[in-house]
DNA sequence: GACCGCCACAGGCTGTGCCTGTGACAGCAT
DNA sequence: ATGCTGTCACAGGCACAGCCTGTGGCGGTC
């Protein structure tokens, strides 16, 4: 029968202290129940820990090795206790998250080296996964947090990072490449290429609203899965696409992006509503600094 | 704040369960009392340790972590009280053997190897000591048991293990040298050689006795403090002795050993009364079964 | 829509483990 | 010698930790 760590405790304080009656008060409890707890220690390992004497007690052989075996195994427990309330503090363990393409291809490197260097006992997993793929490894829980833009689903919590500047991304030759700003509705006429409506239904519903405030419902003559791809399409002249300001920096040459005056794209941290791990929240710390510094007005 | 083994216990039974009820149920408590446990452990950690379902249970992040160094220290607290429960039973540890020098020389290393081959957890520690150092070190507790010849002190427990012949030990040219059996009486106007009085007094008033009986009180003409010390002195003619017939093998020139009709020299196992080791047990059946081999007859 | 299995809450009981009071014993000083 | 002071052990009483039973809410399933 093994015994329990107060008993263990208890017992190394009495050969520390050499007595009964001075460990019971360092314990604060009386001698009688610490002597109640050696006869039952006893007990447990079947065998005499302590030699009574007039002037208090001497460890037993057996007594000897178990203040030795107790002591590393207290630490043990103590070691044990402290990693758990790391990890339940955030401070340590391991957190996967999931990047949008086009939010991984700037913020993924500067959040990975802030948080390494923040909290360098947390493991940080990322991976570049397309929208559909996020939100279900979320919803599965295979994914602890995703870096990603709105609207998502209402079972998923959300927290706003960034809010950047969206342009009109033209093909080089086009007439309107060289203005500073667009508006949408001066599009309205162009072919366009986007991503397919079945790769994430609620970003398509966002964008029948805003195609339809500018008064017009795009002609879409092709489907691209990623940003990349739409930037092939639009390199190629197929058409025209809209696309986060940053993604420029996806290609760099074919293209031209010019800013859509008003229209702004969001960047948020999303994670399963009710089971966000406790790394999540250093984590959405770092990238809100990061955000700060990739746009010290915008952010937020 | 540390739990308990129990405690511990319980929740790595939970998360191989999957299920507080069937936890329960192999715990042989109601369902009500875990749930409680586990509200105990996560107060105590400060942490949501498990997701509840409706359909059993899951670890959140911090309870599998909770349940891998669990699982390592329940296994560390079962080592050791295996440990500790070797060492309760005698079958690891350390035992401090002192052999006086007429036991040491026929019975320590048959004793040593026998009992090497039969607990080789147990470290054997021996030495060769003087009646008097060996006394004061097993009432002192340095040693936990010691091999020698009665009569002893009240203080000490002892064990008979062995009787032996006792021999006359004559120079080499001695007109009796070639008798095959003697009685203490012949020798009684020799001259002797003996240990100091001081050595042992509990053996020199037992040999007090025997001398009187024979009828003489010996004529003392030097003290030599070892067997091998009075060897040394009969063989340079300064007198006669007696000792154990096995002492033999301490000299092969110069002396000669003739038998003492009826005279008999125990061999005892002592250690301090009220404190013997566990491995004592098992030390003294390792020395009995060797004393048998020694002399089938005689042992005991 | 009823049933079944899950976990949580609430209240009562029991036994573990605490306390106080007391005794035996050894060493020490008077 | 004889009390005095320290030690640990024994015995009895009490309180609360931790168990039990009863009950309710909630999801999934038939």
């Amino acid at each position: 029968m093994t015994p329990e760590l107060r008993l263990l405790r208890s017992f190394v304080t009495i050969s520390e202290e050499g007595s009964l009656t001075r460990a019971a008060a360092r314990l604060h409890i009386a001698q009688q129940s610490l002597s109640q707890q050696v006869r039952t220690l006893e007990g447990q390992l079947g065998a005499q820990l302590l030699e009574r004497t007039s002037r208090g007690v001497r460890l037993t052989p057996v007594g000897a090795v178990l203040v030795r075996e107790a002591r590393a195994l207290l630490a043990h427990a103590d070691r044990a206790t402290a990693i758990v309330q790391r990890v339940a503090a955030g401070e340590e363990g391991v957190l996967r998250v999931g990047f949008l393409s086009s939010v991984a291809n700037y913020m993924l490197p500067p959040v990975v080296r802030a948080f390494a260097e923040r909290h360098p006992r947390v493991e940080l997993q990322t991976q570049e996964v397309p929208i559909a793929r996020l939100v279900a490894a979320l919803r599965a829980g295979e994914l602890d947090a995703g870096l990603t833009r709105p609207p998502l689903v209402d079972d998923l919590a959300t927290e706003g990072m960034l809010t950047e500047p969206v342009a009109a991304v033209l093909p080089a030759g086009h007439p309107l490449a060289g203005r500073t700003e667009l508006s949408l509705a001066e599009l309205a006429d162009e072919p366009w290429v986007l991503t397919p409506r079945a790769s994430w239904p609620p970003w398509h519903r966002l964008y029948d609203e805003e195609f339809a405030r500018a008064g017009f419902e795009p002609r879409v003559v092709q489907r691209g899965t990623s940003p990349q791809n739409l930037l092939a399409l639009v390199a190629a002249g197929v058409g025209v696409t809209r696309l986060p300001l940053s993604s420029r920096t996806l290609r760099d040459s074919g293209v031209a992006f010019v800013p859509l005056a008003g229209d702004v794209a969001k960047v948020v941290l999303a994670w399963r509503a009710g089971h966000a791990v406790p790394s999540l929240a250093p984590f959405a710390a770092v990238v809100r600094e990061v955000a700060r510094e990739l746009d010290p007005v915008a952010a937020g």
